[in-house]
RNA sequence: CGCGGGGUGGAGCAGCCUGGUAGCUCGUUGGGCUCAUAACCCAAAGGUCAGAGGUUCAAAUCCUCUCCCCGCAA
């Protein structure tokens, strides 16, 4: 079971495995996009392309769906990234239980975003765990875990990308052990638990009056979604791709206080933040230098966490 | 039929409302200045104004249609 791009890479490893794929879960296809296109989740554009069952239920319970699911009869159920949260029912089908591949070293940042969380909180390591999943969020026990390093210019996309290629052999790996006997799960310590809930689109806004760092660790975690993002009087900036300069300031925090070859810098709380890729409303992402080159700013304009009207 | 913005030398944009010689910033090339430079000065190259049709003496500009791109929302 799984939907998104992270999922990809666990589904692509069971298939090179020795397991059998009996079937697959992800989310229904939503209208996505401009007009009212549907679009199909990549998970399940691999099912098509390997010709595999699939199932994509709308609601958990719907007894059509456990039905079908059953027929599969699954030794195990591996999921990744799927979205939803799994019933008993479905939880206790599986003879040897459902394996999570969570982005993240547990019990540190349960929830749905935990690679986001990671870079917003300026964390320099995390990971993956595979874990026997329970009625909790990310609270089952622990198989295995992967470590890995936050690299400074890491953002969401990139980090994730990287994780979930370790989750898919880690995935693998599990199972294979589970199988052998060789591996004992292991209780997280619930106490040393941190919650990583899912963004929302007005997490991106940007507060200028945080210190400079924690805007730059935000915007890395919020990119490419939900955005980071700000205003300059009613236009709306996703700001991609920005740097930390150590050089304090008494200007009002969102202040542009001067104006590079490739980087337009702004006050923050606390030091000074430079813009070096920007994505303005209705264009597409470029570096501040193109961005500069048709849109001459000035020194002292302000930007704004909501659209001056 | 979800709402909206856009397609103008290589890049980012202005010009369109109020038709009349194609403009800005940057890049590129050549030259100059300088101890030196990604800095500065001078010069040059480079555009069937997305495409088709229409209106007009005249269309980037007004009208109609087509194609493509993007932001929001989901």
């Amino acid at each position: 079971m799984g939907t998104p791009e992270f999922a990809v890479p666990s589904l692509e490893a069971l298939l090179k495995s020795d397991d059998q794929v009996v079937g697959i879960v992800t989310q229904p296809d939503r209208p996505k996009g401009r007009g009212q296109q549907l679009s199909l989740s990549p998970v399940k554009v691999i099912a098509q392309r390997e010709g595999l069952p699939l199932l994509q239920p709308t609601k958990m319970k719907d007894p059509g769906f456990m039905a079908e699911l059953s027929e599969w009869k699954p030794d195990v159920i591996a999921v990744a990234a799927f979205g939803r949260i799994l019933p008993p029912a479905i939880l206790s089908l599986p003879p040897r239980g459902c394996i999570n591949v969570h982005g993240s070293l547990l019990p540190k940042y349960r929830g749905a975003g935990p690679i986001q969380w990671a870079l917003i909180n300026g964390e320099t390591e995390t990971g993956i765990t595979t874990m026997l999943m329970d009625e909790g969020m990310d609270t089952g026990a622990m198989l295995l875990q992967a470590s890995m390093a936050i690299s400074p210019d890491d953002t969401a996309g990139s980090l994730s990308a990287r994780l979930a290629e370790i989750g898919g052999r880690l995935l693998v790996d599990t199972l294979a052990r589970l199988k052998a006997g060789t591996l004992t799960p292991r209780p997280q310590d619930h106490s040393q638990a941190t919650l990583a809930p899912l963004l929302k689109k007005e997490d991106g806004a940007i507060n200028w009056a945080m210190p400079a760092l924690s805007i730059a660790n935000r915007i890395r975690g919020l990119t490419p979604w939900p955005g980071a993002f700000t205003f300059l009087n009613t236009d709306r900036w996703t700001i991609c791709r920005a740097a930390v300069i150590s050089e304090a300031t008494a200007l009002p925090p969102g202040q542009i206080m001067a104006l590079r070859k490739d980087a337009i810098h702004v006050a923050t709380g606390q030091g000074v933040l430079a813009i070096h890729e920007l994505q303005p409303a209705n264009s597409r992402r470029m570096p501040a230098a193109q961005y500069l080159a048709g849109h001459p700013l000035q020194v002292g304009m302000q930007l704004d966490q909501a659209a001056a009207l």
